[in-house]
DNA sequence: GTCTATAAGATGATAGAC
DNA sequence: GTCTATCATCTTATAGAC
């Protein structure tokens, strides 16, 4: 029941966004009673607060499958976007879930915005390892194409979640390309 | 009256979010009664589109007038993510106006999110303008320099809005210098 | 652990007086 | 053009039966 909550909860919070989607609309899509929804979870925020874990957990778990299969440890610098790619064309296009539910906040919730913080840096983590195995060229610094990767993946995802398609990121993996 | 409810709903849009700004909210910070608001916009969408609107002139304008105070046309490529840096730390590093009003949508309402791709657009063509006339030192072309500071300037604003700081800017800033 | 019923309040929007 | 009063609906959350 949980995990149906989550996955219901993780759908659309993603699709719609947080504050679009109510409590109401994941139980009904999940077939479960409101009492038994607060039995599971203490507050909408505290659902939220599951999914985004759960979120950047199978974001870096994909993202170790997805690389596997790159045999060059460079092109994997590059696999980091064609990772997002893959993801956007299998979920719709709605951008990075992490940015989607940070602009679903009041500016007052700071805790919030502190947790998403720390899960944001496991991420830039993981692509730094990525990069420190990889054996690039060195135009740039480690930490220069560390900061790269990231941020043009993030502007890309923007794009993305605009206009529904992944052209951003596709210009982001040529230009990252070039620095590999 | 108007130009009340715009600046007021300009500020709690960017401040706190679209959706999660009320009508109640806004016309009791404007001093203005409900009745009047429904007399000047006919919905509370019909309001974020005139903020929208008013955000990327207000930007453009704003941007030639910072860019005027810069000498050396290749300066001004980077001075794009100057001008970011300055107007997040007037305006309590919120990130971009445009990007936190599409996540406050939903998925269905294309229309809006449309008409939010053709503001952005009209920003990049100003960064483009700007690239072509900086006679730059063509490491890359002018549009692949235009994807750079575009993407990671969005990329950016997103570290922006989450850290609450232009740590991940001044770092965009050092990127785009190096390829000037 | 799941359910139904309900609470208290906020939401966007409208009607009609002045 | 501005106001007050009101509308139906939705929101998150709780109480208590089974």
């Amino acid at each position: 029941m949980r995990e149906r909550l989550l996955d219901t909860a993780g759908r659309l919070f993603y699709e719609q966004g947080y504050q679009q989607t109510g409590i109401n609309q994941i139980i009904a899509e999940a077939g479960i009673a409101k009492g038994s929804f607060y039995y599971h979870f203490n507050s909408k925020s505290g659902l939220l607060v599951a999914y985004l874990d759960r979120f950047v957990n199978n974001w870096i778990l994909g993202a170790d499958i997805f690389l596997a299969e790159i045999a060059d440890p460079k092109a994997r610098v590059a696999g980091l976007i064609s990772y997002r790619i893959a993801n956007q064309k299998k979920n719709g296009f709605n951008g990075c879930a992490l940015v989607k539910a940070n602009a679903g906040l009041e500016a007052v919730d700071g805790e919030l915005r502190k947790y998403i913080g720390e899960l944001k840096q496991q991420m830039r983590d993981y692509v730094a390892a990525v990069i420190s195995h990889s054996g690039h060229k060195k135009i740039i610094s480690d930490e220069a194409l560390t900061d790269m990767v990231v941020l043009l993946g993030d502007g890309a995802l923007v794009g993305t979640a605009i206009y529904h398609n992944t052209d951003d990121l596709e210009k982001a993996v040529a230009l990252i390309t070039a620095l590999i």
